[in-house]
Parts: C-alpha cells; structure tokens; sequence
DNA sequence: AGTGTATGTGTAACCGGTTACACATACAAA
DNA sequence: TTTGTATGTGTAACCGGTTACACATACACT
C-alpha cells in the first residue's frame, strides 16, 4: 500500500502539500494539484483511515447496537439506518447484544477505542449516566432511555389501542394480549394501550395477559396458556410481530383457527408479517423512515449542526390483512 | 480518556513499560507491574485501539459482507460469526451489499483503509483476483469464488435432489422449480440437482423451471407464472425458504392448497421456515455450524495457524414439516 | 517605498500506542 | 576474576496521516 510519503516523492512535493490536495484545505497552486492527484492516481494511493483517525479523533464511522439481530424489524433498521449513513459519508458497525449487559458494554468500549463518532442504540438495559460517559453523540431508537438522549420511537400507545380496539370492532369479545417482556418500556405501552381499551370491560382481568419475549418460542408457549387458560378467547393483540406469528402457530397447535375463531393483530409491520398465512394484520411501523431519521439526526448532532427536533414519535398505521378477517 | 503517558507518569514509569504490562511482552518486575496496574485501574485506563492498530497494522476485526440483510439467513449466519469472533477476540463489521458492485467495492476500500485482519464474504460478484489484490485473508461462504478461496458451502446438488426426490416419493407427478438467479452458483447447483431429478422425465420440459431473485416478491411472480403455464403443477422446489414461502402465498392466490393440491418445499433452514403455516418443509443447513466454522477457518487464516481443511462442505439435512404431507 | 493581504509550500510536532536498542544489574558458570 | 545470560527499564524511532507555524512571493493600496 502506498502511503502519503510516496504520493509525495512521486510528485516531488511535501507531505502536507498531499495532505492538502485530499482534504481540499489550504492553498494548491492548480499545477501542483495536478500533479498531486496524477501522482495518487499512479500509485493507486488510498489514505490510511486509521492514521487520520488517530489524529482527527473520528472515525467517520457510527454503531448500530441492537438487540436481537434475528428479529427481521432490527435488520429492517439497519438497512435503512446504513442507507442513509452511507449517503451521510458514514460507515456503520452492527452490533448484536442479545440483550446482554455484559456484550453491551464490551461493544461500548470497542467502539469508543475506534473512535466512532455516534452511537444508535436499542436498548433497556442501557442508562443514561452510562450514555453521558460516552461522550458521544447518541440516538436511542425503538426504546426511551431518557428525555436527555435523542429518541426515534412510534406511538405505542396508540397503536396499541388502534390494534385492540380494531378487534373490538370485529366483535372479538375477549381479547388477550401477549405482552413484551416488562423491562421494555415499548412493550409496557403497548400494554397500557391494550388496557385502556379493553382494561374496564366486565370480562378482564390480568390473566388475560401473558408475557413473553419478543421471540416465537416464548409467544407460543404463552399463547398456548392463553388459551388453555381462557378457550373463550377470540382476539389477541401481540407486543410484536414476531410474537404474533408464534401465537398464530400456537393458535393451529390449539386447534382453533385463524381468523374464524381467533382473530390476531401484530405490531412492527415487518415484511415477514406478510409472509404469513394467514397474512398478518399489523400495526405498521414506518421502520425505513424511521432508520432514515435516525441515521440523519445522529450525523446532524455528530458534525453539530443544527437540529430542530430531537424527539420523533411516529404515528403507526393498522394494516388491515387476513389474520383477523372476520367471515 | 487516560493515554499511556497518563498511565505511565501515575506509575512512575515509562510508557514501555506500561505497554510491557499491558501486552505481557517482556520483561517487567513484579512490583513494577503492581504499580502500573493500579495506575491503569484509577484511570480506568484503556489502551486506543486506533493507535495500536496504526503501528501493528492489525485491528483484531473481521468484515463480514452479505448480499442481502433481509433475508433472515444472513442474520442467523452473522449471529453464529459474531459470537464465534467474539470468542476469539475478533470483532465483527457487517456490511449488507445488497448485491451491489459499487456498494461491495466501496466496503472492501472502507475495510482494508481500517486495516480489517480477514472477511468473510458471500458474494458472486468478487473475483478471485480483487481478493488477491486484497492481500488478507478472505473466505467465501455460501457461495463459490474459487478453488484458490477457502470456501464454507453445503451440498446443493445433493440437497436438491433430497427435496426434488422427497416430492417424487410423495407422489408429486408435476414438479416445477422455483430456482435462484443464474449468476449463483449455488442456485444453479440446485438447479441441477433438480434436473438430475426430474430432468429426463417424460413431462418434463424447461417451462418448469422459473427464476426468481431468491426474495420473496419475484417468487410470487415467478409462482404464478409457473401455476398459469402449467395448472397440473402439484410439487415446487424453492431455490430457497424466502421463494418458498412467497410461493405458498402465490399458490394461495391461484386458488390453490397447500400441501393437498400443491407440495412445496424450500432450502436454507431459516427459522422462519418454521413460522409459516403450513410450516415450511425444507432442506436445512447448518447454519449455526457454518457460521462458527468459517470464523473459526478465518481466525486460524489470519493468525497463521495451521488448518487442516480449507473447504468445508456440510451435509444438508430434508427437515420435513406441513407444506409437504400428503394427506 | 512601505505595508498589508492573499497565495503557496515545507518542516516538524502531534495523535497514542509498540518495540528496537541501549544500558544497568544480578547471579551463575568457568 | 571474567564472561555470559536473564532480568528490568528507559529513550526514541516508527506507524501514516494532519496541521500549526514559518517563510517566501506576488500584488494592491497608501
């Protein structure tokens, strides 16, 4: 690999005159610039990022921490989020905590030492006096940390009460709801959501919800104590969309079927969710904008320019489809 | 955050002998290491990974570049790389080329600027000679490049035989393939293995094969082209568990059964496979298994450890499931 | 002519590590 | 006593960029 010496002997110049002509900076006589630049193209030269890293403290890279890579909504996200930071002149690093504190934290120091320029996080476990040490920029997305930090979120609540209530206007007549884990607080809102529409009706009580963990294996076992605890169930509003595939496969698994004797409504709109069959009704999540306006906000506060909104609450829309057609 | 001056001047020491303790090189009296240690933890000191990347030329990171982040096979593959480097003290960039000469072209720049030590590429637009130009270790996974490449790949001619041959024996008269994109090898590897099938048969002719794009959208097309030229068709073999479950939905708009009017059978093994109703039948890879082993290959490339294999062709395995039982 | 400013280029310090080399000491073997 | 080797530590060069600063020239304006 050439580097920026032998640029500069080629053109019979001083280093920083090379310097000069790559970041555009300072004075170039034209015909030395030219002659820079034959000389780059000769040698097929590439400056070195990590040294101009070491010196610049940046890296023109940002992470991407989310976690659960096998759920389709992370890389959904991630598609867009590396999109636009690509456009942006960004580079991004992905990583899969499982929700693990511990690989977490590991990722955190890896990536401080590379010198990324921001952070994207999804994220419960991670706190906001955690963030502040960082001494990045960080955007949390999906989950709220803290009002301090930059957020990317959707109406959970809403949405929520637009699922169950849609399945209320079906003529469901009981309606469960298979809860994220409760250390989430989108999951927490999506309950509260469900609740204030179905929470008060003669029928409820808690044992109509069910937790699980964001996963199919842990929906279909709830599922199944769902319904093995209350047959008369016909509606269930699912914290995501995976989940309500697996409370679909729960339901089959049950004997009963979808939509004609239960009703199933999802949340995420993940492409996945029409893939299904029944094809899932969902509530959509606007995943590729919202990985656009995230990936744009963080470059916005990494180089500091101005923002006019560091918080973005998207609206969610009910995506009406086969699981809870009612014939 | 601390540099190595800080540590050293709160030691006591020089810096040579703080990076002596750090990297256990040398020599370094006990006491001394004592001193320097305690100076490193009232710090929290931790040593820059840019600087040291810049001098060793090394950054203990591993790219991993995939075609396509949405379909849930490179997922499960990154997560079984991820955890794997992370064993052995690797981390992992992934970059989602989307089958896109310039994207690929502008990661591998980005990747070799950050001094990456190895890659792991599943790519058919990679030419042997780019990754000799690359000048590090590079290993190919789900995807052929070249004999001189080492090579993490599974059995498709055999496992298309299974899954065409499992159709046969169920007593499909009409199989159609639903194949990959001809400019990848291990769709026409498939491909093959279907026609060694089914290829001689009597009512077999080329309008029973149909190419997709290995996602899901082109397979519904493909599908129902295949159903409108040929309505006796009552078995598909998918190039891939994406194309397969996109043609169940295609079926299903054709007005067709599955599994009753038609069998359909996918490759890959994906875990979505199992989400579907009917849950998906398929030919399943270890993709755990490969995603470990071609890390593992890497790491041992990269740190010039003896291998005693460079081309690892796993056995695949007919997971046989609902969209297939004949009734 | 004198001064100020824009233009153009090179030298060397710096970023934060690693390590070759020099030097010192202690102790064992010859 | 001499020599060799293991132990222990510091100085400074180096990795490949960026940039502060110094210096030189050209030209416009008093």
């Amino acid at each position: 690999m050439a580097t920026i010496k032998d640029v500069a002997k080629q053109a019979g110049v001083s280093v920083a005159t090379v310097s000069r002509v790559l970041n555009s900076n300072g004075y170039v006589n034209e015909d030395t610039k030219k002659k820079v630049e034959e000389a780059i193209d000769r040698l097929n030269y590439k400056p070195n990022a990590v040294a101009r890293s070491l010196y610049k403290k940046t890296s023109k890279t940002i992470g991407l921490m989310v976690p659960d890579i096998v759920n389709p909504f992370f890389p959904e996200l991630a598609r867009a989020v590396e999109d636009t930071a690509h456009k942006l002149g960004y580079n991004v690093v992905f990583c899969n905590t499982d929700e693990n504190v511990e690989k977490e934290e590991h990722y955190l120091e890896i990536l401080l030492q590379k010198y990324v320029d921001g952070l994207i996080v999804a994220s419960n476990t991670l706190t906001a006096e955690k963030v502040r040490q960082l001494n990045i920029p960080v955007v949390s997305i999906d989950r709220k940390i803290n009002a301090d930090i930059p957020t990317v979120v959707v109406k959970n609540k809403s949405g929520a009460r637009k699922a169950t209530g849609f399945l209320l206007e079906m003529g469901c007549k009981r309606i469960a709801h298979l809860s994220g884990p409760e250390h989430i607080d989108n999951a927490m809102e999506r309950r509260t959501g469900y609740l204030e529409e179905v929470g008060s009706e003669p029928w409820f009580d808690s044992s109509y919800i069910e937790d699980g963990n964001y996963d199919m294996k842990t929906a279909i076992n709830a599922t199944l104590q769902l319904l093995g605890r209350h047959p008369e169930i016909d509606g269930i509003f699912a914290g995501n969309d995976v989940m309500a595939i697996g409370a679909i496969k729960a339901a089959h698994k049950f004997g009963k079927k979808v939509p004609e004797d239960l009703a199933i409504i999802g949340f995420d709109g993940i492409s996945l969710a029409e893939a299904t069959t029944p094809e899932l009704t969902t509530v959509g999540q606007p995943i590729y904008d919202m990985g656009t306006i995230v990936a744009d906000l963080l470059v916005k506060l990494i180089e500091k320019k101005a923002v006019e909104n560091t918080f973005f609450e998207f609206d969610v829309e009910l995506i009406e489809r086969e699981s809870t057609r009612k014939v």
